[in-house]
DNA sequence: ATAGGATGCTATGAATTTCGTAGCGTGCTA
DNA sequence: TAGCACGCTACGAAATTCATAGCATCCTAT
């Protein structure tokens, strides 16, 4: 038997089925849950630009290595995020939904400050 | 003294000063970290339309009482969502901040789905 | 070889956040 | 005055996250 890690964790979010925080499963709803964890749009944030090891990501989103493998397994299974040569690094899909996000960089220099 | 409701409640992240999750207190990051607390980016996608009741938020949000008047608080201390006629409704901001996250519906029908 | 250093990641118990459910106080209105 | 909907609070239990320590592997320099 391969092994068993201690499960503490949430389910990833899935389409289709139901998820936390939503009976249908649509896709946009399964995006919601999955970025309104606690983390998620942060790493996406902090892997704007170049990759970044485990370590410097964990420093870069100021997540605790637990937290910060949970939801990189849940970024992974959703394919926005991929460990590769120099670290964790945004898909291409992963950017594209990090150009989406962009919008919020602007809004909040001009609101929330 | 006026009253002093159980406080099971984070703080409202504000600009200028740490938040969870972040040092700086750069306004991204207090955005990211309000937008990051469960229910808060579906609270608003469902009052992208509407107005709605509290109740009426508590059912489509699928959150509990007390979650959602928390969030509320967030929200409403943000100037993102605020109470008027007809129940609560995203401010002139918040719905600049709602067309910010359109992008992601296309994003995750593209690749959620 | 071996002692470091960096890598990704797991373990554990405590703290925080959210949930589920019940219910309060107010204002309608029948 | 008996409902009914409103915004919201209370409280214990469950789920999530934190803080910290450490493991196994790979490399490189001694």
């Amino acid at each position: 038997m391969a092994r068993s890690p201690k499960n503490n964790a949430p389910e990833t979010p899935k389409p289709g089925q139901p998820v936390r925080g939503s009976r249908t499963g649509r896709p946009v709803m399964v995006l919601l849950d999955l970025l309104g964890r606690r983390g998620a749009l942060r790493i996406i944030w902090e892997l704007r630009q170049d990759a970044l090891t485990f370590r410097a990501l964990q420093d870069a989103a100021e997540l605790t290595p637990s937290t910060l493998n949970t939801r990189l397994k849940e970024l992974r299974d959703a394919r926005i995020v991929a460990l590769g040569e120099g670290g964790y690094a945004l898909t291409a899909q992963g950017h594209e939904l990090r150009q989406s996000l962009a919008a919020l960089t602007s809004w909040a220099g001009k609101y929330v400050a």
